[in-house]
DNA sequence: CCAGACGTTGTT
DNA sequence: GTCTGG
DNA sequence: CCAGACGTTGTT
DNA sequence: GTCTGG
């Protein structure tokens, strides 16, 4: 679950969402491009929010989706997208990064597939109230192949709005939330408690064409995003 | 104590 | 590094 | 997450 | 069926 998600965000409604006060202080506009993703799969480039140690201020940087780590000595290194919010804590390979490393994915949407209809799998899009951003937490994590950034999203039990489609979904933050959870300054009570907690803002689902995400690559200019914000203004 | 693992999802 | 299993 | 491949040798 | 690539 949450293995693909859109980043088709104006840098207006990036200032909206809160998680930038000042266009000025960050390297948006080299980041600014990357802003128009309709999909991101795993191992491709993503904006993810961070504060550095040095500074107060979350900052916009790049990203892979997933991360790959070796996990016993001999087999190939598994590409990880996903963290469980119920455990990940507990987990070695999990832990410092929660500490030290959590991150803001700001997303359109996200995809999920539900089986529908004889067996085949329909896609959704599932976000926000009308354009809003949303702020799924994530932590980032070397990669161990290629010793880059990787980010993986946090999931957690699916809340009713969206169970319907699959059971789990990935853990959407409030804007204060969003705020604890970039501090370096919270406790780890607290990232145990935003983790665990059991409600979330409200997500919608939008049921999408399948030729909308297509089986061959679409260029953005040929799909025009028009049609894709047609969809979310529906809701 | 040491040795060994260290991960998620969905599906079966 | 740190947790689990034996 | 889904889509797509799933193979080897030697020669160019 | 299962793995790899994006």
């Amino acid at each position: 679950m949450c293995g693909r998600f859109a980043q088709l965000i104006e840098l207006e409604e990036l200032v909206d969402s809160g998680l930038i006060s000042d266009l000025s202080l960050t390297n948006i506009n080299e980041v600014n491009k990357y802003l128009s993703e309709k999909q991101i799969r795993p191992t491709q480039p993503c904006v993810v929010f961070t504060t550095e140690s040095s500074s107060k201020e979350a900052s916009a940087s790049i990203a892979r989706f997933g991360a790959k780590v070796k996990l016993g000595g001999n087999s190939s290194p598994k590409l990880l997208i996903n963290a469980r919010a119920e455990t990940a804590l507990d987990k070695p390979l999990f832990h410092k990064s929660l500490m030290t490393r959590r991150c803001i994915v700001p997303v359109s949407g996200y995809y999920e597939w539900s089986e529908l209809h004889g067996g085949k799998r329909v896609p959704y899009l599932i976000h926000p109230q009308g354009n809003q951003i949303a702020k799924l937490a994530g932590i980032l994590l070397r990669d161990a192949v290629s010793g880059g950034e990787g980010v993986l999203v946090i999931t957690t039990d699916a809340s009713q709005s969206v169970s319907h489609i699959h059971h789990r979904q990935p853990l959407h933050l409030s804007q204060q939330e969003t705020r604890m959870w970039l501090s370096r300054e919270t406790s780890t009570k607290d990232i145990s408690n935003m983790l665990i907690r059991s409600d979330q803002v409200k997500l919608h689902p939008t049921q999408i064409a399948s030729s909308y995400l297509g089986d061959r690559e679409v260029s953005l200019a040929e799909a025009s995003t028009s049609e894709y914000t047609e969809q979310l203004r529906l809701f």
